[in-house]
Parts: C-alpha cells; sequence; structure tokens
RNA sequence: GGCGACGUGGCCAAGUGGAUAAGGCAUGGGUCUGCAAAACCCUGAACAUCGGUUCAAAUCCGAUCGUCGCCUCCA
C-alpha cells in the first residue's frame, strides 16, 4: 500500500515518492506575525501537524520546516500605531504562536526560519535572478519579470492575460508589466532595512520562502503546504523564483488546506470575523478543534459554530469511554467476545490505515475508530477483564495518537489539589446510598456536576471524572 | 470576466461505476440503575435539479441552480 496525496500542481491524487527514500521534506507556510494568531491558522497548522504525525506513523522521517514572516509592511504599519519596534513587536507574536501551538498538542517544527535571519540567501537569490535577466532593479526596489518565467502560472492554472490588473490593487506603471511582483523593497526613512547592491531595503514577501527553502533543503523539496489562499500569487511567483534560480523543480507536491469559514466567510484578519487561539481555548479545548478539523476533509471549507465544537466534544467523549476500566468485578469475556475484539482490532488498524494513504482522509479513518469503541465497549459490557480490553485499548490510544489527540478530560478548571477532597465525597456519598439515603446522595452529585465533576455508579460503585 | 473547489438523512460527514450508501451529533423505544449518568441493544430518515453515457450512476459527461475560495495582504 502506498500513501497518495492531492498535487494542487496535477489537480489530482498522486502516489506519494520521495526525493530519498523514506525522507520526507516539507515546508509549510506560517503566518506573519503582526498580530495574534486566530484559530484559520490553527486549522493549517493542525492539518499538517496531522499529515507530519501520519507521515511518521507510516514510517518515514520528516524534516519539517514552518517559517515566520516577520518583516512585512504590515508588522511596521502595526509597530508604528504602537510605538514599539517592529522586530519587538514580531518576537512577541512568535513566541505567542509557539505558545499556541503547543497549547493544541502541535509538534514544533524541525526548522523555524524567518525572513529577517534569512538576509544573505535573499540578496544572493535576487542577485542570481537578475544575473539571468528574470529580475530587474528598479529605483531601490527590484521585481521579477513574470513574463518571463515559462510556465508562469502552472500552480494556480491562470493564464496571465485573463487576469484583471488593477482592479482591486492600482497598477504600478513603473514597473515593466503590472503582474512583475516585488523581491526586493526599498526602505523608507525609519524603515527596518539591510543593506543591499540597490540600497537599504528589505525582502519582498514571496522570495522568503524560496530562500529559506534553498537554505534549508536546497533546490527541491517533497511536500510543499500552506492555506488554499496563497496558492496565487504567494506559491505561483514562489515557484517562479526558485525555479528560475536552480533550474530544477521546486516542490514536487502541493497541498493546501480549505479554509476555516465563520458566519457564512473565510475567516481573516482583514474581515474581522475572527477568533483568536487563545480566546478559543479558554473555552474549549485542544482535542476539540482537532476533532472539528479530522471529522472533515482538510482540502475543503470548514464552518467553525459553538454547535460544531460542542458536537466535537460529544464525540471525544464517546472516544475516551472506550479508554474507561474494565470492571472490577470482571470475571472474562467469552472466546467469541474476544475473537470479536481481535477481528475488530484488526479491521480498524487496516481500514485506517487505508483511509488515511487515500490523501490523509481523517474522517473516514475516524468512523473505524468509532466501530473499535463500540466492540470495546460492548466487551467491557460482556464482563471483559483488563487484560482481554487491554491490546484494543493500546490501539485506540496508538491511532488517536496519531491523529495527535490527548484525550484527556476538557474540564477547563480541573485541579489536582481538589482531587483527594472529591474521592473523600464520592466515598462518603457511597455510604449514604448504603444508608439509602437518596436525598444526600443526590445533592452531592448535583453539587458536583456543577464543579464539572461527574458521577458515575456501578454495581462495584462509583467513580468520577472532570467534565 | 477568468481559475478552482463543492452540494449525501435534522446537523456534521465517509463513500467516486454494481454496497444492506460508513461513522459522529441530535431524535424515539428498550436493557441496566434507588433515581440519574455512562454503556449496550433496537429504530426512523439522505445522494441539489434536469438531461446524457452505460446492462448498471451518489460516483462518469453536459446544462441549470446554489455555496465557498483565489485573481489585493491572507493559513
Amino acid at each position: 500500500m502506498a500513501i497518495s496525496l492531492y498535487n494542487t500542481l496535477t489537480r489530482k491524487k498522486e502516489i506519494l515518492t520521495t526525493i530519498e527514500p523514506n525522507k520526507v521534506r516539507m515546508y509549510v507556510c506560517g503566518p506573519t506575525v503582526y498580530n495574534k494568531a486566530h484559530i484559520g491558522h490553527a486549522m493549517s497548522a493542525l492539518v499538517f501537524d496531522v499529515i507530519r504525525r501520519y507521515l511518521e506513523f507510516r514510517g518515514y522521517e520528516v524534516q519539517m520546516a514552518m517559517n515566520f514572516t516577520d518583516v512585512d509592511d504590515k508588522i511596521i504599519k502595526r509597530a508604528e500605531e504602537l510605538n514599539v519596534d517592529p522586530f519587538e513587536l514580531a518576537e512577541g507574536y512568535i513566541e505567542d504562536y509557539k505558545k499556541n501551538l503547543e497549547d493544541l498538542n502541535i509538534l514544533p517544527a524541525t526548522y523555524n526560519p524567518r525572513a529577517t535571519q534569512e538576509i544573505d540567501q535573499i540578496i544572493r537569490m535576487i542577485e542570481g535572478l537578475i544575473e539571468k535577466g528574470l529580475a530587474y532593479p528598479l529605483e531601490g526596489d527590484v521585481y521579477f519579470r513574470v513574463r518571463m518565467a515559462p510556465d508562469y502560472g502552472k500552480l494556480s492554472g491562470r493564464n496571465l492575460d485573463d487576469m484583471r490588473v488593477g482592479v482591486r490593487k492600482e497598477a504600478d506603471d513603473r514597473k515593466e508589466d503590472p503582474l512583475d511582483f516585488a523581491l526586493w523593497k526599498a526602505a523608507k526613512e525609519g524603515e527596518p532595512s539591510w543593506e543591499s547592491p540597490w540600497g537599504k531595503g528589505r525582502p519582498g514577501w514571496h522570495i522568503e520562502c524560496s530562500a529559506m527553502n534553498f537554505h534549508i533543503f536546497g533546490d527541491s523539496i517533497d511536500i510543499h503546504g500552506g492555506g488554499n489562499d496563497l496558492i496565487f500569487p504567494h506559491h505561483e511567483n514562489e515557484i517562479a523564483q526558485s525555479e528560475s534560480f536552480t533550474g530544477k523543480p521546486f516542490a514536487r507536491y502541493w497541498v493546501h488546506n480549505g479554509m476555516l469559514q465563520l458566519r457564512g466567510e473565510k475567516m481573516s484578519k482583514s474581515i474581522g470575523n475572527i477568533i483568536s487561539i487563545d480566546e478559543f481555548l479558554t473555552l474549549h479545548s485542544a482535542d476539540s478543534f482537532r476533532y472539528l478539523i479530522l471529522n472533515s476533509s482538510y482540502r475543503n471549507p470548514i464552518i467553525f459554530s459553538t454547535e460544531a465544537i460542542e458536537s466535537a466534544e460529544k464525540g471525544l467523549d464517546r472516544l475516551r469511554s472506550a479508554l474507561k476500566p474494565a470492571a472490577v468485578s470482571a470475571t472474562g469475556a467469552s472466546v467469541q467476545i474476544t475473537a470479536a475484539l481481535n477481528d475488530q482490532m484488526e479491521k480498524t488498524e487496516s481500514e485506517f490505515i487505508a483511509a488515511m494513504d487515500d490523501d490523509f482522509n481523517s474522517a473516514g479513518a475516524l468512523g473505524t475508530l468509532f466501530e473499535l469503541v463500540r466492540v470495546i465497549n460492548f466487551a467491557r459490557d460482556s464482563g471483559a477483564s483488563a487484560d482481554q480490553l487491554g491490546s484494543a485499548q493500546m490501539l485506540m490510544k496508538k491511532l488517536t495518537g496519531v491523529f495527535g489527540l490527548t484525550l484527556e478530560s476538557a474540564a477547563a478548571n480541573k485541579s489536582d489539589t481538589a482531587e483527594p477532597f472529591i474521592d473523600l465525597l464520592v466515598s462518603l456519598r457511597q455510604e449514604m446510598r448504603k444508608q439509602k439515603n437518596w436525598a444526600l446522595a443526590d445533592q452531592i452529585r448535583d453539587d458536583l456536576a456543577a464543579l464539572k465533576v461527574v458521577i458515575e455508579d456501578t454495581r462495584e460503585g462509583s467513580s468520577w471524572h472532570w467534565a
């Protein structure tokens, strides 16, 4: 079995073959750090986290880079508004973002390059492009000659002459062609800048990704990822620059996630319909967001809503239910039951892999996980012992781990120090139940429920967990 | 105007030529329980519309309607 993935470049699913056997070089476009990150950014980071985890599960060594664009017009503008140093502003948001990713259980990238740390490489690349006649300096700026790149438009399926140039953005008529884009921007007074052969300035947006890729990975990478809003112009321009510079194919597979929507529109800072990652995490668990994404297909838009997250939390509860221990008095389940458990384990593992191999079909894979949940719970109800449930529960943990789910309780206010006291209350309540003091027993249950502590009574006694 | 993705039960969603059309959430009935909760069992309900190709279409082709993204900074 092989992994297939949808390649934006060819608009079809292709079998994954890598430059070096068993190694994947993957680059994902990270954020421009001029503000707090929102859950749309989180979706993209999460999608590629799951892809990365799955590739590792399938035996690949994954080298992953995610960049920070830490110098650009918006950072400069915002720093001016706040009257702070633009580098410090960017640094602060980078730290915030790394914290966000950690909170979301997103594995750190192997490399986190930044535009400002690649200036030398960027300048060398621009010089190379000028030498080849593919770029030209203009009053301290440098532009890329789009029409000189032979297959410009191949990623986004665009024909240069069909595009409405200057409709929304005023055309700059100094440029040879309105579609030419900036590789280097001359600095205005007081702006952050670096010395270059064309005077003081800073890199254009697209070149940093090409330079960082070249620096870290060389001419070619296996997978280049990002949101589908980056296909044009950003990724198109990256291809043009990189392939013009090296003469080699840039990325073998282009993978793009769909947009997270809120109130019928793409979540975006400029539209203003955003929920920051911090805000989200004060109200909901990281797992619930991950579940929401996993239960959809990464290439399609996902509608964010409170209802969707609540439904996700319930789905997670159900996944967690499979991990509950065997009954204390369990005497062991019949051969038929354990055989069914073994069959389902095999079925779930193979269906999980088949689904994920097919362009990371996480929703399909999740479906087969729920079938295992049902069989595990049935076995437990039928008296299966801890031993008999053990390997199936291990499989659950293994596969949900590939998804990056923690399956930890969602309660935000859970506290380790309270646990002995809760245990005490629960055992006192047991005494009351023995004495058939239902009123008081029920009151304790209700009051604890209000504190997000859920009591469950079984034949063997009561257990509790955080809501 | 150009390019692209998509439309499956009440909601989310898998499935891309032949299946009983997964799964989750919600709903209804039952088992269990002091009552709950949890779990288990049973249950109803879906392929946007219209044509076409085919022995056979949710799946392929065309048209129509609708939704979203990109063509401007964007994950």
